[in-house]
DNA sequence: TTGACAATACGAAATATTTCGTATATTGTC
DNA sequence: GACAATATACGAAATATTTCGTATTGTCAA
C-alpha cells in the first residue's frame, strides 16, 4: 500500500524550495519565482503542483479561486529525509563523510561553523 | 562543449557504490553485489554500465574477455558534487543546514564526531 | 570440434518525469 | 450581458531512466 513518503524529484524540490521561501502560495506566485531561474511554462508548474498534491507532497486551500498551496511536510523533515537518502545512496551510511564533503563543497561562515560546533557539543553531552 | 560532469542517477549511484567498494570489477561482480539488495537482471546492469561508459562516468579495460570497469572520477569528487548539488537544490545553499540534518539523520559515533570537530578546528585555523 | 556456458552489443519495451496545448470555468469591467 | 484576463483540469507528447530479450561471439572442457 502507500509508501507514506518518497523523495521528491528535482522539479518537485524546486517547487518545495519556493514554498519554503514564500510560505503558502498560488501557482502564479510559484511560477513567477521559478521562471527567474529556469524557463518553464505556467501550466507546467501547475501540472507539477497538481501531481504533488496527488502524491501527498502538497496541501491546498481551495477557498479562493486561486488555490493556495503549501508543503504537506515540514521543511526540516524533508531535508532530513533527503540527507538520509543521500547518505545511504552515496556515502555508504556514513554521515561523517557527507558532513566533510558538504563543508568542503560550500564553505560556511565563521558563525555557522560555531553553530555546528555547538551542535557537536550537545551531541556529545547527550550521549 | 560537453557538460563535463553530471549528477549520477540513483541506479548509476548504486553501481558506483559497488565499484567504490570492490575496486575495478566486471559486470558479473557488480551484478552479484547489487542483486543482494535489489532484484535486477544481469543485462540490465550491463546496459547501465555501458551507458555510464558513454556518459563518461566509467572507464573500462577491454583486455580480457570480461571487461573491467572502474569509476572515471574519484569517489570523493563525486561525493562532493552530490553534496553541493543537494545543498543548492534543497538547502538554499547552506551547508550548515545540511550538516545539521545529516547528523540528525544518521548519528555518528563518538570517534566520528571527534574527527568532524578536528576538521572544524582546521577550517577555523586556516581562515 | 562441438556443445554448454558466459560475455557483449543493442534494440526496444516499460516506466517515470517533465512539458505543454487546449478546453472550460470564474472574475471583474465596461 | 459581453469581453478580456486569469484560473484549473487534464490528455497527451516529449524526454529521461530503467528494464529486459535476443543475437552473436568467445571460452573451455570432454
Amino acid at each position: 500500500m502507500a509508501p507514506k513518503h518518497q523523495v521528491p524529484t528535482e522539479s518537485e524540490l524546486q517547487i518545495l524550495s519556493v514554498l519554503w521561501e514564500l510560505g503558502p502560495a498560488t501557482v502564479r506566485q510559484v511560477h513567477t519565482a521559478i521562471v527567474k531561474q529556469r524557463d518553464v511554462g505556467y501550466t507546467t508548474v501547475l501540472k507539477l503542483m497538481q501531481i504533488m498534491l496527488d502524491k501527498g507532497l502538497l496541501l491546498r486551500d481551495e477557498a479562493a479561486r486561486s488555490h493556495v498551496y503549501r508543503p504537506a511536510v515540514a521543511r526540516s523533515r524533508t531535508q532530513r529525509r533527503l540527507a538520509r537518502n543521500l547518505i545511504d545512496a552515496a556515502f555508504s551510511g556514513s554521515s561523517k563523510t557527507l558532513v566533510i564533503e558538504a563543508l568542503g563543497a560550500r564553505r560556511p561562515s565563521a558563525e555557522e561553523l560555531a553553530d555546528i560546533r555547538k551542535l557537536l557539543d550537545d551531541m556529545e553531552g547527550a550521549k
